[in-house]
DNA sequence: CTGAAAGCGCTTACAG
DNA sequence: CTGAAAGCGCTTACAG
């Protein structure tokens, strides 16, 4: 067990200082190319790794962003993390990531990972944070960068990127209505959040141009979860007047709703229609395959990784980026049987 | 944006050294009670948070670990992540993220991770590592901790977490023949995996312990990914002598092999029962709900990170841990109809 | 129980 | 283009 070569191991071996050492590791085209080849062939020599504990004190900079995750086990966030982590890579950041129950449960508080030097800002997938928290984190000791990714607050003074949710979900009512149903139903996401409450405000507005009448009792609300789906087909099941149609908030949900129906012997899209939000890897082979508005989600990734790598870099105007989605039409709608 | 306070700061205006300020904060018991709470008031009142970079520094330690996935979009991981997660917080640590791909692509060695003091530690999730990237590890420049979860190299010297995928492939099988089925398939994961290659042999030892006859065509290889059972179902479709009952190396390749059955109009367990390994979230809601073998996997993320912990600790003795499993019954299996 | 001082391994003005 | 030197913010023997 021999000890890690330092900068100072390789000056040495290539008879310079370790001033020019470093230079010719971090900005190469300030030093001479016969050193720089002395430097390059001492750091052969030694198997050098530069010690990024020691250069992260130094520069005041952690070369690590924080991803906070509502939820560890939500299937959406996994194209999203590999996108952040390909943005994140490319420029020698490592991706941190926590959940936001855990780090509560840790008793820990979140802006500690800015505040202790641990990450250099925090891409934000959780758009359920208490006011408290944003406070704390909008007010920063430094302020550094915090971006919201698909979720967003709202008055919030952070940049995010995130879908087109309100244009994504009047094309989902306008397809299911194109196919015949004007009785629809929407499952939505967790009250309070902000994303789950643009979409529910698009079905609404959308029900209204398309002068569809709507139940109180066809806006129905859970969560994210398979479960909140399972019982919103108990729900469904349990009406007098059911709706030929059911948008949900999310694919998790569909799924959820559907195989409830299924279990109690009714049939997509015979029954009922079903959409969902998001395309998940999931939802092409579903049963039957979920009919949804795609997310570009690794491109919402990068798009988040960028926004904080240019906020670092001093280059940001703190935007809000809207990406476009994609309606993709599969087995789970059909035209009303009735 | 007033600059964030530091140790000197505390011990400023606690009027002490920032020896003893160190002290208070990292091993209490060894100030003075009334130095201790003059120390506690000066950092309350000034709102001191630790610098992890000039700590990790200075002890040489980086305080997190990195957690490496073949794959981050696999849901499979989610749970085990959590488990990491939490034991890992609870200890101080962070949890880095990477897929072993992005690693490649972006140039970087995994033994960087290590050599350059990002991390102390790694948990590796990838049973696919070259030996040349394993014998880089093991001879790392001064040897630290590595542990694979779920995953194992044969022969290796690292110690590692996962189920006993003998006794639940076993089990699985015994359970389809205890159903009545004498023909029974298995959809494999990628060659040259361990996994795989423990359930596969695990699978062929009980078919033979059962004296059942299995016909080469039965024993179908491919990959981790729902398109893997994909592909197995055309398989299975265009056979003459249709084994009766299939048993999938994981859930995710069972929902494929479903799907792709039910988009072709045959019935699961009708037609054919199936089997996985996992017990994924969605396996108790895919159509049919899907009989498999449970892994705890919170369980086996914690114990991975125990294991580094310990190590780190010099308390380790390099265990191999084996997790128990669980054979849960679902709709996807049934007597064979004919 | 406490303090003075060294040092972890880098980077970066500053001077030449 | 290069070097000497200071310093990032901690921790930890060592001495008392």
């Amino acid at each position: 067990m021999q000890k890690t070569p330092t900068l100072q191991d390789v000056a040495r071996i290539a008879g310079v200082s370790t001033a020019t050492v470093s230079r010719t590791l971090s900005n190469p085209k300030v030093v001479h190319e016969s050193t720089r080849e002395k430097v390059a062939n001492a750091v052969r020599v030694s198997g050098y790794r530069i010690n990024r504990a020691a250069r992260n004190l130094r520069t005041q900079r952690a070369h690590s962003i924080l991803v906070l995750l509502p939820d560890l086990a939500n299937p959406f966030f996994s194209a999203i993390l590999e996108g952040i982590s390909i943005s994140l890579s490319a420029k020698g950041y490592s991706m941190l990531i926590a959940s936001t129950k855990q780090v509560h449960a840790s008793g820990e508080q979140l802006v500690d990972y800015l505040d202790d030097a641990r990450a250099d800002g925090m891409i934000v997938l959780d758009g359920g944070l208490t006011p408290e928290v944003v406070g704390t984190l909008e007010n920063a000791s430094d302020s550094k960068p915090v971006v919201f990714a698909c979720e967003w607050i709202e008055n919030g003074k952070f940049p995010s990127v995130r879908s087109e949710n309100r244009r994504g979900t009047k094309a989902a009512v306008k397809y299911l209505y194109d196919l015949g149903h004007t009785k629809i139903a929407h499952i939505a996401g967790p009250e309070g959040n902000v994303l789950m409450h643009a979409r529910k405000d698009a079905f609404l507005a959308e029900m209204k141009t398309l002068q569809l009448e709507l139940k109180p009792e066809w806006l129905v609300s859970g969560d994210f979860s398979l479960d909140a789906g399972r019982i919103a087909a108990e729900t469904w099941i349990a009406m007098h007047d059911r709706p030929t149609a059911v948008f949900c908030a999310s694919d998790q949900i569909a799924f959820g709703f559907i195989s409830e129906l299924s279990r109690c012997d009714f049939k997509v899209p015979k029954d009922v229609s079903v959409m969902g939000f998001d395309d998940i890897e999931l939802s092409e082979r579903f049963i039957p395959p979920l009919s949804t508005i795609q997310q570009d989600r690794t491109r919402l990734g990068k798009t988040a990784a960028k926004i904080v790598l240019d906020w670092l870099e001093g280059k940001s105007d703190n935007p809000t980026i809207i990406l476009p989605v994609t309606l993709i039409k599969r087995e789970s709608t059909s035209g009303p049987s009735n």
